[in-house]
DNA sequence: ATGTCTATTTTTAGTCA
DNA sequence: ATGACTAAAAATAGACA
């Protein structure tokens, strides 16, 4: 009896892959179902599926095309008013979401930057095909790296201190040149890099900026 | 502590009612992936929700691909295992960012397009002044508002049966109408969005449902 | 309202008839 | 295969912070 945890990847084997498409299927639409029918929204799914003939498809579309096809007449001036409270407000939430996406965004580069940097390092890469504009944020990132990196190598001379003085790292603004011969030679500091980087990850918490939404 | 089964019926508090579709929602969109994951079988979700502003529409694949096959594509060199490790999680912070980063601009989006739509209805702005490219969504949020709109307007008549008639509200494409205020050019107006609306969503839905397509 | 926590319900993977 | 069964895993309603 062997009943565990599955992994979530494309299931080789025919027919529990087919059984576990008509359990999980009749799974989804009862799930949609119950979201419609609970929240009183309107919920499609559409499965096009090899299992049966005709893509599964649920519920009516009336509901949406009725959604749709509702357009008549509305006074919306008497609502306007209201409305336009909401501006400053929105104004706020705008710029509030542009910020934090704008910070997002940085830290994605400098996600990418580091993989540049991983590349060049074991000589996948030359820094010559780094674009130009992104040239200056590599070095931003290496440079942090390399701080980040001495902090370590100073906590651990600390604990041995013969090591110390022989395994210092200079940070430099010219990054893009020695990045050549550093992949090239040594391995020690990639497994150092490796290393750091691995810490450096744990600390870091991309996903969790949320935008308070707002509802009328 | 009363955590009893649920009936099956529409929730009439508002917040619960909102909560569980939040949660319901998630989990939803959680299976269908799975779904699509394990049985390697396109998926489409639709959830035309009054709490989300656009359609909630799944999957949008195309952006994860872009990003994961961007890295992807990057050649296979001798590297350790460890750095492979490296890599694979590195590349799971970016799409993951990505991904965050993009809701986000969605919502920013929408933020300003409802900006846009105040800016009409005040007579601020005239819609000709709109970007071409926006006003597929522009007209995908006054439309998701309209619906908004009379849902609770339906919900209040429910309460109110004796004036029901004479509070009932119709959503209408002619909305733009009162919103433009610049007379004849107010019907093309609203027209022109209603179609980049409908071209815009069967975009969407065809494309979203053309991926992972197999042969048997 | 937003996220976290659990008791409970619901789904489902694997097995067998 | 198809349906029933069941233990394990997952989802979630309600409570609370």
């Amino acid at each position: 009896m062997t009943r565990q945890k599955v992994k979530m990847a494309f299931i080789e084997n025919e027919s529990s892959r087919k059984a576990t498409y008509k359990k999980r299927k009749r799974g989804i639409l009862k799930k949609a179902n119950e979201l419609a029918t609970l929240c009183g929204v309107p919920v499609g799914v559409i499965i096009d599926s090899p299992y049966d003939l005709t893509p599964e498809v649920w519920p009516s579309r009336e509901d949406m095309d009725n959604v749709l096809s509702q357009l008549q007449r509305l006074p919306v001036m008497d609502r306007t008013k209201k409305m336009l409270n909401q501006e400053s407000y929105l104004k706020q939430s705008i710029s509030k979401a542009s910020e934090t996406c704008k910070k997002l965004t940085k830290e994605n580069k400098e996600l990418e930057m580091k993989e540049v940097m991983f590349d060049c390092l074991s000589g996948k890469t030359s820094p010559s095909r780094i674009e130009k504009n992104d040239l200056g944020a590599c070095g931003n990132v290496i440079e942090q790296y390399l701080r980040n990196l001495n902090r370590r190598i100073e906590i651990l001379s600390k604990n041995d201190g013969a090591s110390s003085s022989s395994v210092h790292v200079v940070a430099s603004t010219s990054v893009a040149m020695p990045i050549v011969e550093l992949g090239s030679s040594s391995t020690a500091f990639c497994d150092m890099i490796r290393q750091q980087q691995i810490q450096s990850n744990m600390n870091q918490n991309v996903g969790s900026l949320d935008l308070n939404q707002q509802q009328w």
